[in-house]
DNA sequence: GGAATAATTGGCGAAATTGCCAATAAAACC
DNA sequence: GGTTTTATTGGCAATTTCGCCAATTATTCC
């Protein structure tokens, strides 16, 4: 994370900033997350059913995104619930889907 | 990474693959190969004399997104230049700008 | 107030990531 | 063949991430 060098300043930060986004997105149970959320609003305790991990653990990647932005949290009695901030987070999936697909396709062409 | 429990088999798999798609987004130095990227291709000389990082340290953040299906590569002589595999990449900044921009105003607006 | 449910936080060991140096591979040029 | 330039791979220490358990906080219900 020093980039110790030619990348500095104002547009290392920003890197930094971008890279932060990134790094929330990049686990498989944060992605199961924010896919379930584009549904709609879920509560904690949904979520931590669904994964079947401990809820503390469930509760730390939700505090992740929740950093990066990416969810907002709402109580509601004893119930927490999570929804998606910016939607248009989930337009990229579809480009992630085009990347594993062409991986894909060149596998089977060069026969692994 | 290891979903204990619910999330399974072939579900669980493709999170994984898109997991590795994100991770390798998630590191400023490979951010900023990808933006350079979507400029032309580049060799990996001119990206380490851009990045200012040792030339191994370059080459590995490039084998982590050759791996992940986002560069290709093509040896021409001593040199190995790099390019886009899918630029709808590209596509994906846009919002990810937007969720630093929404913190950004929230954040003015709390007054922090 | 006390018990029950829902969620967060602290802490710790295990695993993964990062970046440098040294060694190796691959092509170009003499 | 030997040297030079370009890039990858191996290895290691430092840092970060991950997931569980235990403890704590917050709300509801009685």
């Amino acid at each position: 994370m020093v980039l110790t060098q030619r990348l500095k300043g104002e547009f290392k930060v920003h890197l930094e900033h971008r890279a932060r986004v990134m790094k929330a997105l990049a686990h498989p149970s944060r992605l199961f997350i924010v896919d379930e959320l584009s549904r709609g609003e879920r509560c904690v305790c949904e979520l931590t059913e669904m994964i079947g991990a401990d809820v503390s653990t469930v509760s730390k990647h939700l505090a992740v995104l929740r950093e990066a932005g990416l969810v907002l949290d709402e109580r509601r009695g004893v119930q927490i619930f999570y929804r998606l901030r910016v939607p248009c987070i989930l337009n990229f999936f579809g480009c992630v889907e085009a990347v594993l697909e062409e991986t894909a396709r060149d596998r089977a062409v060069a026969g692994g």
